[in-house]
DNA sequence: GGGGCTTGCTAAATCGTTTTATCAATGCAA
DNA sequence: TTGCATTGATAAAACGATTTAGCAAGCCCC
């Protein structure tokens, strides 16, 4: 392959200024009759400047790193693809990190970003196994964000206005009429899964309405997961018309889960859920759901990564677009509701 | 950030020989004491290799550059996944690539390909954009891996059994007494998108049963577009008491479609998709799918790309796991057959 | 006591860029 | 003729690792 030499050498004109003219040097003042020679061989060799190099000398290497809990979860996916847009538009590339199956998946990415490979990481739900990277990347002065993750250290925290949209869910049913409305969230301490809890009670009880704990379950994040939910909850509170999913992924599960009992949606039960991807619209009844900007998280992400110093405070809220209802046919009022 | 001079001077000892303790260089004579002194100093002051360095010295970068269609689309994310498993067990990191969305989103990784800045690239049905990077990569003697594309230079190129798992669930459709079977593919020359189309035709034919031109059609990889497709093709053959789709994604867009339109799965029309995934399951009725083993591509992807010289012919068919039928809902006997 | 072997370690070149300071040449004004 | 800008380019020092060849010291054996 020609290095950066073999041009110099070809053009009878130092590496210097090789260098300069491929990296648009806007200092460099060179004739138009030099430019147009090495620009010509360059073009002839197909030269590329070598990566490692490159980044060995000026200390960035161009790729971020985005480590995601599981892959194949749509939700996840929308994000992933979010950050690869964003990334694009500003010349970087994304390191993707699986950490759903063996803890080990990682172990390159980790040398990596202890090695300074990348110039930022962007986490998204990844445990404590991520730790001593991370460690060593604050210590590099490395970027970090944290997606819907409650502990910062050194790290930029983005995260969606979970309380408001679980609220919004939640008052969409209400003003349907419904007063015995579920809840299927994720069990844990974890910032979003507490603040969707919190606007779900918070509605309920700004209407005069409370809930039983009976009333909630843990639906986790997939298909399955929200199947097996699903029929718990209903044997555990059979009272409940209506039900909020804190996860659109889950809420697929749980329609199945429905069926297969013989509850129909949304005459015996409506179902609204937080998130939104396409596949919402092709199930049947199609989901209604309140809408996160899940693409919009992921190049927040990336923007928050590429320019760590613009963030006034350490902790952002994506609220453009805010989240809204989107209303398909999983609700209906009530079946004892007057008008039917 | 410390340095293997650091580490040295900390020591006592050449960056040499730091070099080779971290590495575990086989051919290295050293004393314990030495050894466990350096590898203390190297514990205490959190020493990591230089990314850079390493690679530019070596040659190696440990990338992988994996550039799909479109990340959304669970089929393609479970490859990726796949991908992703392979490549940690091989201590390779994934540099992931979309191409769906702007021409100009994989700039950054062509310059890693062009630049070395990879140890070898794989490809998921993208265009003819790539094709300067691919040139420079294959240049380098870069691996270079297509998947279930039909046009390989110097590449190598893997797919499923698409002819075998297509003939496969068409003849399903036969056993169960099916006489006028649709298809909806994929339209355009790409191998495996004809070797869906043939194994429709060569099952039917097998069977003594002809196929007509109106009971194809192109239902894409996308919900949207198999929802789009279904209302057409219906529309154009009412006939048909079975249809095999091409892509399980497009598969749940028919369904909804075919619910919209008043007609029944699998009362009124049976319905088999290729390829499988969990959402399978959890759509009601349940998808019977001809299952192909998607991670399985991913991983054998990345270990061909890896392990480049090993592969005899340059065209690897995935057949372990073999495609095989999932039974579950959406395929009867057609309405007039004997028993019900 | 000299030759040869083993053990334990190191010197120094190399990978291909980027960047800062500097320099030669030319022009121009005084 | 001297002095001072300006133009167009370069020299050389990093950046941080890997690797090959080789060296010094100790030991053994005859």
């Amino acid at each position: 392959m020609a290095t950066i030499s073999d041009i110099a050498r070809a053009a009878n004109v130092s590496p210097a200024l090789v260098s300069r003219i491929v990296n648009n040097d806007e200092t460099l003042r060179v004739s138009d009759d030099t430019r147009e020679r090495v620009q010509a061989i360059i073009d002839k060799l197909d030269y590329a400047p070598n990566a490692a190099a490159r980044s060995l000398r000026s200390a960035q290497s161009g790729l971020l790193a985005l480590v995601v809990h599981d892959l194949t979860n749509p939700v996840y996916s929308e994000i992933v693809s979010g950050a690869q847009i964003a990334a694009a538009r500003r010349r970087k590339a994304v390191l993707l990190g699986e950490v759903a199956d063996l803890g080990a998946g990682i172990q390159r990415i980790e040398d990596l970003i202890g090695g300074g490979g990348v110039d930022g990481i962007i986490l998204q739900g990844a445990g404590t196994q991520m730790d001593r990277a991370l460690a060593r990347a604050a210590r590099r002065r490395m970027p970090i964000v944290l997606l819907q993750s409650g502990e910062a250290k050194d790290a930029t925290l983005i995260r969606f206005d979970d309380e408001g949209a679980s609220r919004m869910a939640t008052r969409h049913l209400i003003d349907l009429g419904h007063r015995n409305i579920g809840f299927l969230g994720v069990d844990g301490e974890l910032a979003f899964s507490r603040g969707r809890q919190d606007g779900w009670t918070g509605a309920m009880a700004d209407s005069g309405l409370s809930v039983r704990p009976s009333w909630s379950g843990d639906a986790g994040n997939g298909y399955e997961a929200g199947f097996a939910a699903a029929a718990v909850l209903m044997a555990r509170a059979p009272e409940l018309t209506a039900v909020v999913v804190s996860n659109v992924v889950a809420a697929v599960g749980v329609m199945a889960s429905l069926r297969d009992m013989g509850r129909r949606i949304p005459d015996d039960l409506s179902l609204i859920a937080l998130h939104d991807m396409s596949l919402a619209q092709y199930v049947r009844p199609a989901l209604t759901v309140v809408k996160m900007p899940l693409r919009q998280l992921g190049e927040a992400a990336v923007e928050a990564v590429c320019a760590p110093g613009t963030d006034e405070s350490r902790q952002r809220v994506i609220g453009d677009p805010p989240p809204h209802m989107v209303v398909r046919a999983t609700t209906a009022p009530p079946r004892g509701a007057g008008n039917g």
